[in-house]
DNA sequence: CTAACGTTTGTCCAACCGGTCAAAAATTTG
DNA sequence: CAAATTTTTGACCGGTTGGACAAACGTTAG
């Protein structure tokens, strides 16, 4: 369907490649805020600093640039669960795991948000992605983790739904970011937030986990 | 600024009550899936079974449907929160609380993609209300979670972030359905996830916030 | 029946939006 | 320098969208 090989990929001058780089940055601010649908291609232009048919002449279409953002998010989001290795101590393990993924919310909440505006609409473009490469990874840590159960290194409980958690946990300090700081209130709202958040979840989940005994 | 107070409830015959209950109904479905941006009149009008002229003669403008959604949300949607009291035993509160918010995940979906993506978009319509009802309602709920940690029913934790962590989880089973359902697979992604849920939140809350010894 | 009122719709419009195109400007190459 | 190539832009186009409006239709009360 849509396996249109990119037999070579196309011969890119400087320009271009700092162009384009310039363009998705500006894509990724005003497509986070906005949604797809809700970003105009103007919006997007007068971000880069340059002329709509301008901007047309490095992607051709709405799409792409979307699309671009997209595959490029995927593969930095994925990174933090990759990590999660059999080698260490499991507490340890999805300590740092919750740490690494609550680092990502804070540094990179528009690639969050990015990411949330997908799914809420359904997973439009990138559902096979979900369904493939998402599902075969995080089988495979739920796996891991399964094993960490049967060694008694953690409390027994269901692995996906531990992922899940995580994930909502940590996304939304990105995601719902104005309600945490209006909720917080300017004195509690500022820098500080993720480090109580880190204190709080990392508390949080521990001690759940921690096998009794 | 939008004190626009409306002095006297415009008179509304029965036809009028049933047509603008058909058309929130119908634009609950489109907005949540869509949007605001993402959502035209017609969408909604279609939906609601009338014509787009006969619908802006119950709504004037397409923000106004968004709007009376959004306020009738609200109450709703905090409905869970304020019954979070301090008369029963708080382990038994807390956890009544996740199953309500759960379980209004699974009867309400619409109404929380409604709300995240509000929120996701930085909260522009609603941010008054984030700033005052809900931040004085949390701040009550807090000083009584502070209340039974001090008590030594919980353990010393911050009740603010327990309560965006509750937020959280139970939320992102709506919001990030078509995501939960992927990974799962069509085996675990049926109708019992969210008994699976329940089960994993309550073990992951309780045995964390039980008191040592 | 008929006048008054409430409801519905076809038609229309102006603004917006994604995208095209040809020509100008800038840059690179020989 | 001049030719070739790449980059930039103004003007334009067709389709969509939110919304206005008047005329038609339906309903109810006198």
């Amino acid at each position: 369907m849509t396996g249109a090989v990119e037999s070579s990929p196309p011969r890119r001058t400087r320009i271009q490649l700092e162009k384009r780089e310039l363009i998705l940055e500006a894509a990724l601010e005003v497509f986070s805020t906005n949604g797809f649908r809700g970003s105009t291609i103007d919006q997007i232009a007068e971000a880069a600093g340059m002329s709509k048919p301008n901007l047309l002449y490095y992607f051709r279409r709405k799409e792409d640039i979307h699309e671009t953002l997209m595959q490029r998010l995927l593969d930095t989001w994925l990174a933090p669960l990759r990590e999660l290795d059999d080698i260490g101590d499991p507490l340890t393990e999805l300590r740092s795991y919750i740490r690494r993924k609550l680092e990502m919310a804070r540094d990179f909440p528009r690639e969050s948000r990015l990411f949330a505006n997908e799914i809420l609409q359904g997973a439009p473009r990138i559902m096979p992605m979900l369904e493939g490469e998402l599902k075969t990874l995080v089988d495979e840590k739920a796996n891991v983790i399964k094993g960490w159960m049967r060694a008694g290194k953690i409390a027994r409980t269901d692995p996906w739904h531990l992922i899940f958690s995580i994930w909502a946990t940590t996304q939304h300090y990105a995601d719902f970011d104005v309600q945490v700081r209006a909720v917080l209130g300017p004195d509690r709202g500022g820098d500080g937030r993720f480090e109580d958040a880190a204190r709080f979840l990392e508390q949080l989940f521990i001690d759940g986990l921690k096998p009794k005994g």
